[in-house]
DNA sequence: GTCTATCGTAGGGTGCGACCAATCATTGGA
DNA sequence: TCCAATGATTGGTCGCACCCTACGATAGAC
């Protein structure tokens, strides 16, 4: 039974390909994660946002993460539902929304950033601590440059 | 206009998510790629698997790549199709396919390997050769590490 | 006061990847 | 010779990312 047939060396060659799919690797652990919480990948970087900086409205935060306003309409609704997050119209523009973490999302927010921490310890097991750190300046790197919703 | 908002440090903190989104990036790119010839992620990878080595049947091909053998008869189909594979009953095992790449089909992976290399060229652009050694160096061992359909 | 633009929202459509159950031919062993 | 397992296939579901349109409320310019 050959199935630890490795990759084709070929496709190995190809560092868009490699990335994908170690990228997938990261992503379902992180959604996993986050299911068992009842959140998803979106509401877990909106989270982070709010706790960073909040915004002056649902459309910065949309466009900060490249994402449809549309879109993050249901991200925000499940923050409120879950109590993670609260807004209030804004006096200076009552279009807009106000959104902001409540204790309780802080609080939900450093568990995430717990487990998130300990996913990533068992993903990048295989690494050294130095070559942990390389990775990360890298695709940091590789992130900003190309950054925004440039696809 | 903060368009060029940044994203959360605690975002960019969790290796998984990162990883998850530089390889959306991968992905994209290498899907629009391949779209413009009618050809998908999987499509390319079974490719190279055929130039590889020969697979004894469709279901070693699957679980070479972990994905389900149902969905792989649309790849191969629409190899088929398209001319790039041929295949014909073993004769040893009439219930097995062996799977083999035609001329043509070689022909076109040497032309997609080129055109995924200038993609990864414009991929790691802000990256020096020696950081892009480095860089495919950890996917790879990520890659093997934890490989198989391990999701 | 009217007109245009913006904000949040509802609703719908698309494409892809993963997954599952059932079917038919074929095989190898009991 | 019959039976259980295997290979390829069909067809269907689910979830997710992405994208677009339309609409009511509000704001700002004129």
């Amino acid at each position: 039974m050959s199935d630890d047939r490795r990759l084709p060396p070929r496709l190995l060659g190809v560092s868009a390909y490699v990335l994908a799919r170690v990228g997938r690797l990261g992503r379902t652990r992180m959604a996993d994660m986050l299911r068992e919480r009842g959140l998803t990948l979106w509401d877990f970087a909106v989270l982070t946002a709010l706790d960073d900086a909040p915004p002056s409205s649902q459309r910065e935060l949309a466009a900060q993460f490249g994402i449809d306003p549309s879109d993050l309409v249901d991200v925000v609704g499940r923050l409120l539902d879950l109590g993670l997050a609260a807004r209030e119209r804004d006096p200076a523009d009552r279009r807009r929304y106000l959104v902001a973490l409540t204790p309780a999302g802080r609080a939900e927010l450093d568990r995430l950033t717990d487990r998130a921490a300990a996913l990533d310890a068992t993903l990048l097991a295989p690494l050294t601590p130095d070559e942990r750190t390389v990775l990360t300046d890298l695709l940091d790197r590789l992130l900003t440059h190309h950054d925004p919703r440039a696809v």
